[in-house]
DNA sequence: CAAAAGTTTGAACGAACGTTCAAGTATTTT
DNA sequence: AAAATACTTGAACGTTCGTTCAAACTTTTG
C-alpha cells in the first residue's frame, strides 16, 4: 500500500509510468528483440500493471512501435542539421567526410545518452531484421532520411559511379550497425586494440576508413569520357 | 495413413526426417529468429510429430544449434582453403583482395546453393544478435576462422597500423551481413541500382571498395623499400 | 528368431503467452 | 458540485508454448 503510495507520488499526470513503460520496452526489446520479451516481463519490471502497457499502446507491437518511435525524431533532426550544415555552400564542395560524419555522430553519441544506448540497440536491431519490411517501421522512420543522404553522398562524389555510392552507403551501415548492436563481438575479436565504447575513436575510424574508400575512385576511374 | 506410408517410404533409417527437420527449422529460424517460432510449427512443416523434433535435438535451443552447425564445417573448409590460396608465398605477397574475396565468397555464393540462402540468413541474425554472446555459438564457431583473416589481413597489409586492420575487419563483416540478412532494404533504398542478388556483382563490389579504403594507407606509407 | 537399440507417434503436462473486461480511482471539464 | 474523461487495477479469458511420457513400430544386433 505504501509503496502504491509513493510510486503514485512520483506520477504527475499518468505520464510518467507510460514513459517508464517506454523506459523498459526499449530496454529489454534491444536486448532480446521483439518475440524474446513478453509484456508481463515488461510490466513487472516498470512496477505497473500488466493491463496498463495495453491501455496505453494498445498492443505488443503497438509498444514496440511507440519504443522506436520515442526518439527518432530527435535524433533525425541531428542528423539532418549536420546533414545540411555538410552541405552548406558557402563552405565550399560538400565533404564526403562532413557527409559521412553527419551519418555516424548523432547514432554513435546517442550511446552516451540515458537509455540511448538500448535505444540505439533496438533500432539496429530492427533495421538488420529480414523481417522488418512486415512491420513496415524502418521504411517510415528511416528510409526518408537515408535518401537524402545517399543524395549528399552524390553531390560529395559527383564523378563517382552513382552505383559505387548507393553500396557504399548500405556498407557504412552495415559496418555502423554492427558496431552498435553488437560491439561485445568486436571487443572480443580485436583484444582491446578496438576501443569500441570510445564514441570519438569509433567515429574518427569510421569515417576515415570509408571516405578513403570512395576517394580514390574519382581519382582512379576516369569517370568522364570527354576527357 | 497412405498419406504416412508414403512418408514412410521415402524415409531410410529415420535419418531422412531428421534432416527434414533441420531444413525446415534453417528456414524458419532464419526468418523469425529463435522466439519467433514454435517448435509446433517447425514440426507441422515438416510433417513430423512434435515429439521427434525434442527426440533428435533434446531441446528448442538444441535444435537451433544444431541447425547452424550443419553446414558450417563446409563453408568454413571453403573460407580456409581461399585463404591459404591467397597466402601462398609462391604467387608472391598477400593480396588484399584475394583475402577479402576469400572471405566473402564462400558466403555470398552459398546462397544460391539449394537451402543455403536461408543458412546464410541464419548466420547472420545469430552474429548480429546482441544476445549471441550468452548462446556462445558464434564463438564456438566463427571466431577461430575470423581470427585467422585477421591476421592474413595485417600480413596483406604488413605496414598499415594494426588498429585500422582490425577496424576494416569488423567493417567489411559488419556489411557483409547486412547485405546477406536485410537485402531487401538494400534494393528498396537503391532502387535496382544495387544487384544485391548477383552473387559476383556483390564480391565484385565490397572487395573493391573494401580493398580500395586499405589501400592509400600502404600507398602512402612506403612499402617497398627495394624497389 | 529373439533381444536390443533406435525411431515414431499421439496425448498430456504445467507454465506462460497476449489480450480483454468490469470495477475502481484520479483528473479535468462544464 | 456534477459530469466526463483519463488512468489504474486485479482477475480472468482462451490459446499456445516447450517439454515429457508410455506405448507402438522399425531396424540392427546377437
Amino acid at each position: 500500500m505504501s509503496a502504491a503510495v509513493a510510486a503514485r507520488a512520483v506520477n504527475q499526470g499518468g505520464e510518467r509510468t507510460r514513459e517508464r513503460i517506454l523506459d523498459v520496452a526499449e530496454q529489454l526489446f534491444s536486448e532480446h528483440g521483439l518475440d524474446g520479451v513478453s509484456m508481463r516481463q515488461i510490466a513487472a519490471r516498470a512496477c505497473a500493471p500488466l493491463a496498463l502497457a495495453n491501455y496505453h499502446f494498445t498492443s505488443k507491437e503497438g509498444l514496440y512501435r511507440a519504443a522506436l518511435q520515442r526518439r527518432i525524431d530527435a535524433v533525425s533532426a541531428e542528423r539532418r542539421a549536420a546533414l545540411s550544415k555538410a552541405c552548406d555552400a558557402r563552405r565550399g564542395p560538400v565533404s564526403i567526410e562532413a557527409v559521412f560524419e553527419a551519418l555516424a555522430r548523432p547514432w554513435v553519441e546517442l550511446r552516451s545518452r540515458p537509455g540511448g544506448l538500448a535505444y540505439t540497440r533496438l533500432l539496429a536491431r530492427e533495421a538488420g531484421d529480414p523481417a522488418e519490411g512486415r512491420r513496415g517501421i524502418i521504411k517510415e522512420l528511416l528510409d526518408p532520411i537515408a535518401r537524402e543522404f545517399i543524395v549528399a553522398m552524390e553531390k560529395a562524389l559527383p564523378h563517382a559511379p552513382r552505383t559505387r555510392v548507393n553500396w557504399a552507403y548500405h556498407f557504412f551501415i552495415g559496418a555502423l550497425l554492427l558496431i552498435l548492436s553488437n560491439p561485445d563481438r568486436v571487443a572480443r575479436l580485436s583484444a582491446a586494440r578496438c576501443d569500441v565504447a570510445n564514441d570519438r575513436a569509433v567515429i574518427r575510424e569510421i569515417v576515415a576508413f570509408f571516405s578513403a574508400a570512395l576517394m580514390p575512385a574519382v581519382a582512379k576511374t576516369p569517370s568522364r569520357s570527354k576527357a
